[in-house]
RNA sequence: GGCCCGUUGGUCAAGAGGUUAAGACACCGCCCUUUCACGGCGGUAACAUGGGUUCAAUUCCCGUACGGGUCACCA
């Protein structure tokens, strides 16, 4: 094939005969879209993800933080949905992501909603502007810039694998790129023959050269040019991602573009397409990916392997949206840990996000962690913000607790009441699939007593705490009078009423008062972990106390 | 394989050319406590490696190792 460049009047006759329906200019369109009116240092930034129907923990990152950076910054944040690729659109999943953001409290001022577009610089659905990117691409092509290309999959792939064997670098470049520099003629008649074709941009970058460049999270780099003509326009006229983010983010004005590392490779070209194009390229923020430990070495949370990445995944887990949104920012700026011990009753959106407390690496995601923060989440709801929250959750994954937490309310809020709302609240419940365990105890249909009695304390000694205690358990006792009676019966059975006096002489005594009330709380609620006795025994009622201790007895 | 990014305790991480190298989770101990928690106090534990530059480098530069990412008409 004899390799010759197009000449102008070519280009226009090719313009004609591949995009007969542009009728617009670049100068044209740019016009429906002007520049926004914000203030000084507002930033633009957008979600972009593609309506694959599972939402990602990356997704969530990437979100919060062009969030907060253009809510921070009174910007625009808008959700854009990246849907051209139409082979791995999910049904409903362009619905599915929206409430799921929404549910993640990451609210877009413009965009892709459930009701359509919202904005000014829609359409926000890629494919529903199909006919923009055509604008800019034939502008290309007449410049030059870009060219139809008729390789087959086939064809392609041998190419690959010629590569393979010759060592050579992978691609359609250089010499490889054999429509690149096809005549007219050659073209003509492939598009007669109705062969389907690809538009690529011609590519003048060589990887003998180097580029310097800034990104907001990594700092400088040095990165290699592309000499890659890779695909701008797919047979099915719609656009790659690379072209349709040099197009949209240009014509959206979207000044901050935030999106995982994995683009990082692609970067060269993407500005050597702005470049093309006479776009002016916004800043980056490429963010390092999660990752997570795989027997001893650390690897990319994977979609296809790791469901802890999904969010569905959270949610079936019973963590509080509150929990996971924090564990994010935690992530992402390390400092947010203080912040909220400093300011404990503050929302979360108060906290002075920045990107440049970002991690230029990747993260460890820890589930450990991830307990911990919503711990202290859940720590701080009310009573009645946790029932709620646990209805929701145990009507979806536990039909039997349910039924019982909505049977009687008061119970469920008297029980979710203990240690909870004082300075130093308990941290039992990390998760609402936590809940059970927690609380089953309280429910005659789910008490079961697995927990063995403490061995230090003999045989004889608990089945006589476990028989005095009996008689001495009276309803109407206030906590005073009711540890009164546990501290009498230890002392009368040898054992110290304070831990104090017992660790003076640990000879002189069976054992602390702790010792006795232990044999109770296992009998009572069949853990060693429980709310405070006192109020547990007020909330079963005598005769189910009684009934435990009985039970306790018989099993010895 | 090419290209790119990264590497501070088990983990998340702060930090700066000269620091006793923060803090959090986990772990351990002690205190408080009727128990378990909560809380408080304390402890174990780190700058991957070899060369430079420098009076001084963990911090800047280069190489090595290791980890990660990416090389599609997917995003």
């Amino acid at each position: 094939m004899k390799k010759i460049q197009l000449s102008y009047s070519e280009r226009e006759e090719l313009c004609a005969l591949l995009f007969p329906e542009v009728r617009e200019s670049c100068e044209e369109i740019e016009a429906r879209f002007p520049p926004r009116d914000l203030k000084e240092g507002a930033v633009v930034s957008r979600m972009a993800p593609s309506p694959t129907g599972f939402v990602h923990l990356g997704n969530l990152v990437q979100g919060l933080t062009s969030e907060r950076m253009c809510h921070q910054s009174e910007g625009v944040l808008f959700l854009r949905v990246e849907d051209t690729d139409a082979k791995r659109e999910v049904p409903g999943a362009i619905e599915t992501l929206i409430q799921t953001l929404a549910h993640y409290g990451i609210s877009f001022d413009e965009g892709a909603t459930l009701e359509g577009d919202f904005g000014h610089y829609g359409p926000y659905r890629q494919r529903a502007r199909k006919d923009l990117y055509h604008v800019f691409a034939k502008k290309l092509l007449l410049e030059g810039l870009a060219y139809p290309c008729f390789c087959t999959e086939e064809e392609l792939s041998d190419i690959h694998n010629r590569q393979e064997q010759n060592k050579e670098n992978f691609g359609y470049y250089g010499k490889w790129a054999v429509w690149r520099d096809a005549p007219m003629a050659e073209i003509r008649k492939a598009l007669d023959e109705g062969f389907p074709w690809v538009l690529r941009i011609r590519s003048t970058g060589s990887i003998e050269n180097k580029i310097a460049f800034t990104d907001l999270i990594k700092g400088k780099m040095e990165l290699t040019e592309n000499d890659i003509d890779h695909v701008l326009l797919k047979s099915d006229g719609i656009p790659t991602y690379h072209f349709a983010h040099a197009v949209d983010d240009h014509l959206m004005h979207t000044t901050h573009v935030v999106r995982g590392d994995e683009w990082l490779p692609s970067l060269p070209f993407h500005l050597q397409l702005f470049r093309a194009l006479g776009f002016r390229v916004p800043k980056y923020l490429h963010i390092g990916p999660l990752m997570k430990m795989d027997g001893t070495s650390k690897r990319k949370l994977s979609k296809r392997r790791d469901p802890e990445l999904a969010l569905t995944y959270y949610k079936a887990e019973g963590f509080p949206i509150r929990s996971v949104y924090e564990y994010i920012l935690t992530i992402l700026n390390s400092n947010f840990e203080d912040w909220r011990r400093a300011n404990p009753n503050l929302p979360a959106s108060e906290f002075p996000f920045s990107y440049k407390k970002m991690n230029p690496a990747g993260s460890l995601f820890e589930y450990m962690k991830l307990v911990d923060v919503s711990k202290n989440v859940i720590s701080k709801m009310t009573a009645r913000e946790v029932y709620e929250e646990i209805c929701a959750w145990t009507e979806e994954f536990d039909p039997e607790l349910f039924a019982l937490l909505k049977a009687d309310p008061e119970k469920a809020l008297a029980i979710l009441s203990i240690g909870r709302g004082g300075q130093k609240p308990r941290k039992d419940l990390g998760t609402w699939s936590e809940v059970r365990s927690y609380l089953s105890f309280f429910y005659r249909p789910l008490f079961v007593s697995e927990e063995a009695m403490p061995s230090h304390v003999s045989r004889e000694d608990t089945a006589a705490v476990l028989n005095a205690y009996r008689a001495l358990y009276c309803e109407g006792d206030d906590a005073d009078t009711w540890f009164q009676k546990i501290t009498d019966l230890a002392v009368s059975l040898g054992f110290a009423a304070k831990p104090k006096e017992y660790k003076a002489s640990p000879e002189s005594f069976k054992g602390h008062v702790g010792d006795v009330s232990m044999v109770l709380r296992i009998a009572v609620t069949g853990k060693s972990a429980s709310p405070d006795l006192y109020s547990v025994m007020k909330i079963l009622g005598k005769e189910e106390v009684l009934s435990r201790l009985d039970q306790a007895l018989s099993k010895l």
